[in-house]
DNA sequence: GCCGTTTTCGGCCCGACTGTTTTCAGTCG
């Protein structure tokens, strides 16, 4: 039940890709698309604040008109302007705008005067030959088309970031290696810390860009070049991921780099920004007229425009230009800031390594204390613990911390929350633990009003500390649950108790704007590992990326305490 | 269709690469 944001979102891309191919005033397709971007990037869901009586125009980029639509997509489920524009123009025809090389212009082409309406109908037409004969198209598109149809059916969409960096490594490796290559950064979303990413943007300063070039299309992973030009390169490697190569001389490298970073939206109001001040701002430098002022270095271009230097995660267009106009951006939060881990698993159930085993990797990565959480009984394939397996742990930690110098263990547990909201284990056992992190590893299909009262029920129990993985998702694997998150976070600042946000490349959940949200209702966030090996430690530095993304400070975090304190803030919970 | 410290009308970011052209439109990031 329910029509969230995102459905709504994805109903004025829909318009908007229809608009576009019925050549409608691109301005209005933008303002559609630039509406559907600030729906997906609230933090609350736009049915709640319409209950509420907020009105909806003083969202950007939402006015009047979008903001009736949205009312009429709430109360209806659907919207009269997109029925209409389909009994112009099929679904399916929105498929074939996703190919690339076929834009507006081609598609409503094909549709209107060559009844081509399916994938299934291009690729027919594509394989007899008819296409190529077509005004504007031509033998090589046509080769295209096809390649394309089969790629689209076959291709992997997007990497976790995480293992985009497998694939990146090698290659910056690759082009280091030449003697004219000078600096080589990633750029793009990879670079604003992601959780996954569509691409790799690639970065080059060289004096000589041809060579570099060239080099670089002789990769041995390229399975295919799809274009190559003095500056500009995209390749697709054979693990299916795109790599777009930009070549700077050095001068440029700033402003090239600000660019290439993204994102799109953050770009386009930096621009309109620097128009506005009579500048104008592309990949080469700012410019007054023709006179070129900045350039060199990120910094200089956002000070051209009397901005203080953004961090890349914030470059999301939620408010950043605005905080650093009014000298409010955050002092994001460091990887060196995290004390301690709070999280973490041991051969008690699914981990590999020991309690002592954890510890020493938790010291040599440079924590000051780690918390025990293995998983509770109802998670029986974990081999959970039951009460008596969970004392003889308590007493285990205890005589460790005797003899271990520079890390300290807590004793914790990762507790079932069952489907009624109780806890896996009984109060008392509960109650003799420096924290208790609870999760949800089961039915993650219930109602949104059933999950979210589920969770609020356990978070009511006295020794509840943390929300481990608040969302339950995992990334191209399984969606989150069906979650009112406002709620949950309201709950958490009421009863001062914590949310985790899990470091694990595939969860990263809390999710940015959740964080964000968290923050502003001042709800500690635990940036945890939830390591399952000594190598897992690594992992937080995912965690903190999200974090930073999600406008996090130092002091935000629950773990950047002191033991001390952080001892303090975990008795409260329990008070 | 949105938006406003110059504006309620007239703007809306900016440039590279491709393929099919014969000087450029379409597409993309």
């Amino acid at each position: 039940m329910g029509i969230h944001n995102e459905d709504i979102a994805v109903i004025f891309e829909e318009i908007a890709d229809l608009l576009e191919i019925e050549d409608a005033n691109p301005f209005r397709v933008r303002a559609y698309r630039n509406a559907a971007r600030t729906i997906r990037g609230l933090s609350r869901e736009l049915g709640d604040l319409l209950a509420e009586g907020k009105d909806l125009t003083t969202l950007p980029s939402i006015g009047k008109d979008l903001a009736a639509k949205i009312k009429e997509i709430l109360e209806s489920g659907h919207v009269s302007a997109l029925d209409k524009l389909h009994r112009e123009i099929p679904a399916s025809v929105e498929d074939i705008l996703k190919l690339p090389g076929l834009g507006p212009k081609r598609v409503k082409q094909l549709y209107h005067e060559h009844d081509i309406k399916t994938l299934a109908q291009l690729e027919s037409a594509a394989r007899s030959g008819k296409l190529q004969a077509l005004p504007g198209f031509g033998k090589r598109m046509e080769q295209n088309i096809l390649e394309n149809i089969h790629a689209l059916q076959t291709k992997e969409k997007r990497f976790l970031r995480h293992k985009a960096t497998f694939y990146a490594e090698p290659l910056l490796h690759y082009l280091k290696k030449h003697k004219s290559v000078r600096e080589t950064v990633i750029a793009g979303s990879y670079r604003r810390g992601r959780e996954s990413v569509g691409d790799l943007d690639i970065l080059i300063t060289t004096g000589d860009q041809e060579l570099v070039m060239e080099h670089f299309i002789k990769y041995e992973e390229i399975s295919q070049v799809v274009s190559s030009g003095q500056t500009r390169a995209t390749v697709i490697l054979a693990c299916g991921l795109q790599v777009d190569l930009r070549v700077v001389a050095e001068k440029s490298f700033g402003s090239a780099l600000y660019y290439f970073t993204g994102s799109k939206a953050h770009n386009i109001r930096i621009r309109r920004l620097a128009q506005q001040q009579g500048l104008k701002i592309n990949e080469y430098g700012v410019y007054r007229g023709s006179k070129r002022i900045a350039g060199d270095s990120e910094q200089s271009v956002s000070k051209a425009v009397g901005l203080p230097f953004i961090p890349p995660e914030l470059r999301e267009d939620r408010g950043e230009i605005r905080a650093a106009l009014n000298h409010q951006l955050p002092q994001l939060i460091e990887a060196g800031n995290l004390k301690g881990d709070l999280h973490v698993h041991t051969i008690a159930t699914d981990g590999q390594g020991t309690i002592k085993d954890m510890a020493l990797a938790a010291r040599k990565y440079g924590l000051d204390y780690l918390a025990i959480t293995d998983h509770s009984r109802h998670l029986a394939v974990t081999h959970g613990l039951d009460p008596g397996r969970l004392s003889r742990q308590i007493d285990e930690i205890d005589e460790l911390n005797t003899i271990l110098k520079g890390v300290t263990l807590l004793k914790g547990i990762e507790v079932d929350i069952l489907e009624n909201g109780t806890l896996d284990l009984p109060d008392d056992i509960l109650s003799r633990l420096d924290l208790v992190v609870a999760a949800v590893h089961s039915q993650f299909h219930l109602t949104r009003r059933k999950q979210t009262e589920r969770i609020l029920r356990a978070m009511d129990n006295r020794n509840f500390s943390i929300l481990a993985h608040p969302s339950g998702r995992l990334l191209f694997e399984r969606e989150p649950c069906n979650l009112d998150m406002e709620k949950i976070i309201r709950k958490a600042s009421e009863r001062g108790c914590f949310l985790e946000l899990n470091s694990q490349p595939q969860r990263l959940d809390l999710i940015d704007i959740h964080c964000q949200q968290a923050k502003n209702e001042g709800v500690l966030i635990s940036i945890n590992s939830d390591a399952h090996d000594e190598n897992d430690f690594n992992n937080l530095e995912f965690g903190v990326d999200q974090a930073r993304r999600g406008w996090l400070e130092k002091k935000n975090v629950l773990n950047t305490h002191p033991l001390k304190s952080l001892k303090r803030l975990l008795r409260q919970t329990m008070s």
